[in-house]
This record gives structure tokens, sequence and C-alpha cells, in this order.
DNA sequence: CTGAAAGCGCTTACAG
DNA sequence: CTGAAAGCGCTTACAG
């Protein structure tokens, strides 16, 4: 790459000392008292030499990297998609802009890729934070590291966190199912201790529970590094045999996506045969046999909560911020 | 945040210089014939404090950032989401991040994330240029920042690129509708100079023409920024009337998408009504009432391509690499 | 074998 | 109104 103009060069051509021409790229001519006449030819000549500040410098002096850092599960997953899009956005207004990684779901992978971020200086981090990363949460935080978990968090750690209210809409949800007579509703879930998960899944049997359907509760639950194969022996528990279930309800929209193309492999007519309600939104839902119902979450709100209070922990607040959003229960065909 | 532990900090603990310290940090011990003592306290220390280095610093110094900036129309598009998630793998296991940017086909929006990510001194760019954006491409070229475009590339410009075989991928889609009997082909596309889409065109007129088919050649744009609109009015213009197409062609996976809402409404049966072929594979395609036929792009092969080519010009080298893959043709029900 | 020193490009408290 | 100087944390050519 060809050489950078600097400071030094503009207070070269200019003939004045660097201090000057920083206070005048920095908009502070006013409280410096700097004259007119200099301000007027050092705003010229760094115009003329097209100067664009060193952030690398400015970061090492300042201690600012106006950087985020995103750890999610997996970017090429829609929810996480869709949400770093959301977070790409909000972060360039507010003068951010975002590095990434992808965790996998794995303990060592997120720790590897925190500690890369911190390397970076990232001025703060937006977490979905993977099973088991609590006490690496718990060291950020002690640290002070500005932080803002999404998606899931830790009871035993107090973070800010942006999540939806995960037992609502599960809730919600079987309770919409049983409102159509559905009575014999199936779970799939992952194998995950993380609370989103066990948010999902307390919603489901407190569902069930209220409508003296507890009896009925049949949770199944498919680990994350083998989703098609556990779906498929999942499927058949709930399925095979004359106590099979007339529902099912899926807590991911990986999971769903799984489910859908056992469902089809299967044959099985939705809902006549089965009754389905997903999760996330998915122009797969849209096309599939019978259009899906599914629990829509608030990406948008999600995202843009987060970076702001993000940048609210960065600008110095010590408020916890927690915050639940609402689902959306979406209603069509697959679970009439 | 809290204080972190630097070079010097290591230093007084041992009773060293900072040039010590920083000579067995690098693995500099054996050429720098340090004491072997010496480096033993030093190892210990750094450990016990837990020393990280600065990267900002070290980059302020060494002017390299070991940082990637990733520009794509849209992190939140499968396509883009997918091959991010490639190149993030990749650009790890050379110690590289990536910092990402959505310019959302926009010239504008464009040159304000390659600003961003200049004055953020990354140390190299991949990107899918947007419309319009070669004079910004071609500052980069001539400012010698190591740069790989992929998915498009402009013709006027020569860089490092790589992409499908466009042509070849339209080619063999028609090809392959002829063969099964169709005949009244049209294709949909992006109203868009940019080189992977007119190459899509072209690889369908050249298919059409070589079957005598040039008079059946029936194209309808349509504009980035009003797809589902511009979609509607470009299925009518295609279905309408007597000389209605047998069979279509979409030339994106967003197009894809937005047409099959559309073929969903007007009830079409598929085949029989409408043979298709879409672009990039997509669960919403194995869902579809007819699974479609489609072209897959080698996504994990472009990504990792385009990491090696660019990590080799940040490494110095002056050859330009264009690389053409190729694509697989997913032959399903649609199309038969 | 070890250290003093310059310098990457910037910001800012201080002096005049 | 302006500038000299320190310092962020690091690397590295140079001297001894």
């Amino acid at each position: 790459m060809s050489k950078r103009v600097s400071l030094k060069d503009i207070a070269e051509n200019v003939g004045v000392s660097i201090a000057l021409v920083s206070y005048v790229m920095n908009g502070q001519e006013k409280q410096k008292r700097v004259g007119a006449d200099v301000v007027e030819r050092i705003r010229e000549v760094a115009r003329e030499l097209n100067y664009k500040p060193n952030q690398i410098a400015q970061s090492l002096r300042t201690g600012s990297t106006k950087t985020i850092g995103l750890i999610v599960g997996d970017i090429s997953n829609p929810f996480f998609g869709n949400i770093a899009r959301v977070i790409e956005d909000e972060a360039i207004k507010h003068g951010y802009t975002v590095i990434f990684g992808s965790a996998d779901e794995d303990l060592h992978k997120s720790a590897s890729l925190v500690e890369t971020l911190i390397n970076r200086q990232v001025d703060g981090f937006i977490i979905a934070p993977a099973e088991g990363t609590s006490l690496q949460i718990k060291a950020l935080q002690e640290k002070k590291t500005p932080l803002v978990l999404i998606d899931r968090y830790f009871d035993e750690v107090p973070t800010n966190y942006v999540v939806l209210n995960n037992f609502d809409a599960s809730y919600d949800a079987i309770t919409h199912l049983i409102g159509n007579g559905y009575r014999r509703i199936g779970m799939i879930a992952y194998q995950s201790t993380l609370i989103h998960m066990q948010e999902r899944i307390r919603g489901y049997k407190e569902a069930m529970s209220d409508n003296n359907l507890k009896n009925a509760i049949r949770i199944e639950e498919v680990r994350y590094d083998y989703i098609n194969s556990d779906m498929e022996k999942a499927m058949h528990k709930l399925m095979d045999g004359k106590n099979k279930i007339d529902a099912l309800f899926f807590a991911t929209n990986a999971l769903t996506i799984s489910g859908l193309y056992l469902i089809k492999k299967l044959n099985l007519k939705i809902p006549e045969d089965l009754a389905i309600i997903g999760f996330d939104g998915n122009a797969a839902f849209d096309f599939f046999s019978t259009p899906l119902s599914y629990i829509e979450q608030p990406i948008e709100e999600m995202g843009v909560e987060a970076v702001r209070v993000l940048v609210e922990q960065i600008d110095g607040s010590d408020e916890i911020a927690n915050i639940q959003l609402r689902h959306t229960l979406i209603k069509r065909g697959s679970s009439l």
C-alpha cells in the first residue's frame, strides 16, 4: 500500500505544529483558540492531501477502538445472520464497526475468539454465549469489559442481556395447540443447559400442566453436533407405537428445518397426522406442504437494543440492563 | 476495563529491558542469543501475569493489523452469510480476523465502508463489488491494497477474483431444460451491468441460440430495490397471453425465492404449467411443492480460494489470480 | 548476551 | 494563539 498522509505531513506543508493540526482535525479549534486563517489553511491542505486519520494510532493513544466484537453460534445460521445484519447497521450509526466470529456452540472456540477479540482491543462485546461459557463471561464481566449477551444468558452471572421471553413464547405456542384440540403434544429441543432452551422447555411443560396434560408431556432432546441423526431417533420415539403424539413443537429454527425434512420423508400429512409449530420465520416454512405456524422473534429489536445497551456501557453506564422481548405467534395451517 | 499487562510490566518484574522481553515473546531468543535463564524467567513472569500482546500497538509499529475487511451485498443473505462463514474460518486459520460490512448493492454505502475499513488499516479486502463501484475498486488497486473480488469483477479493472463460471452455469441449466423438451424458456434476472449477471444472461442467450431458439429468448429484468413488485410484473409479462413460457430460469437465490412466492400464489403446477430452475441451494427449494432444480455454487471453495489468494497478496505476491469455479446442476422434479 | 533509543501516528496537559 | 514534549505499547537497528 502507498504511504498514508499523516498529521505531520499537513503540519509541514502548512508550517505549523502537529498539535494545531490535530486540534483542527478534531474540531477543537474554538476551545484552543486557533487563528482563523490557520484553521483555514490546515483544512485546505488536509483536503488537498486527502488526509484520513490513522485509527490504529488514535486507538493506541485513546484506548478506544470504536470496534464491537460479535460472537454468535454460526453466522451462516439465518437467525444469527439476520441479527448480525441489524447489529452491523446499528453499530455504524453509532460510529462503530463490527468484528465477528462464530463459536459453533463450542466452549473452546468461544474462548479462543474472546481472547482474539480482546487482543484486538474491541471496546465491547455482543455475545450469544455457548453452553458452559459462564466462566468466560464472568471473567469478562469482572474485568469490566462492556458486554451484552443476546439470545441467552446465565442466571448465575449478572450481565446485560437482550433475549426473547422464551417461556411466554413456548407457553403461547402450546396453549394455541391445546386450544385447537391437540392433547398429545410433544417437543423436540436441543440437549442444552442454556437458559433459552430451558425456558422454552419450561414454557411447554407449564402450559401442559396448566391444562391438565402433565402426563402427556414428552420431550426429546437432540445434540447440536448430531442434529439429523438424533432428530430421526427423536421423531421415531414420538411417532411410533400407539402412544404417538398428535402435535409437535420445535425449539429452534434449525431443529424445525431438520424435522421438516424427516416429516416430508415420512410423508406425514400436516396437520392431520401431526400438527406443527416451529421457531423463527423462514421461506422454507412458507413453502412447506402446509404453511407452518411459528414463533417469530423480534430480531430487529433485539439487535437494536443490544447495540444501544452496549454503547451505553462503553460510554460509562453501569446500570445492568435485562431486556426480555415479546414473540409473535404466527398462526397458519400447520396448527389448525 | 482493568489495566492490561504490558511488556514493561514484565521487564520491571524480571529486572531486564523491554527489548529482551519482546525478543522472548516473539520467539527470537535464539537469534538474539538471550541467556537461557533470562528466557526462563521472562516466560514464567509472562505466564504469571497472563501477558497478552496489545495488537493495536503491534499494528501501529509493524503496519500490519492481521485483519481482513469483508464487504458483501448483505450478510443476512444466505449466499453471503455462508461465504462469510467460510471466509471467517479460513481467516482464523491464517491468523486473521474479519471485519465485515453490508453494502446493500449501493455505491455510496460501499464507498463509505471501504473508507471506514481503510481507516482501520485492514491488511486487505475481500469484496463482492456493487454495481458502479469499479472506480472504488480501481482506486484500491492503484494504492496497491491487497484485494480479492468475489462473485463479480470488472472487465475494465484487472484485479484478483474468485467467481463462478456463470456463463457455463446458465448454459448448462438451459441446455438441460431444452433436453427435457422445453422450448419457450424465459429468464428473470436483476437489472444490473455487473458481470455475474451479464454472464448468466449471456449463457442463457447462447444456449438458446445454439439450439435454434433465438426467437424464443425472453428476459425480464427486476430491480434489486423493488424485487417483489417488479417480479410480479415480470411474471405476468412472461405468463400472460398465448405466447406464454413453459420454463423459467431465475438468476439468483433471492429472485428464485421471490418468484416462488408468486408461483405459489398463482397456484401454478410445477413442472406441468411451468418448469423451473433456480440458483443456490436452500431448504425452501427442497420443501416447495415440487423440489426445485438449481445451480449449486461451490461456496466453500470460493471462500477458501479468496482467503488463500488474499493472504498471498498480503504476503507480497503480485501475481494476479483470476479463478473461475464450476457449478453443479442439481436436477430434480421442477425441470423434468 | 543486553539495553538505550528511535519511531509508528496520534492526543493532550502544559508552558508561554 | 501556538508549540514542544510526553506517552500509548510495541519492534528493531544499533552499540557495546
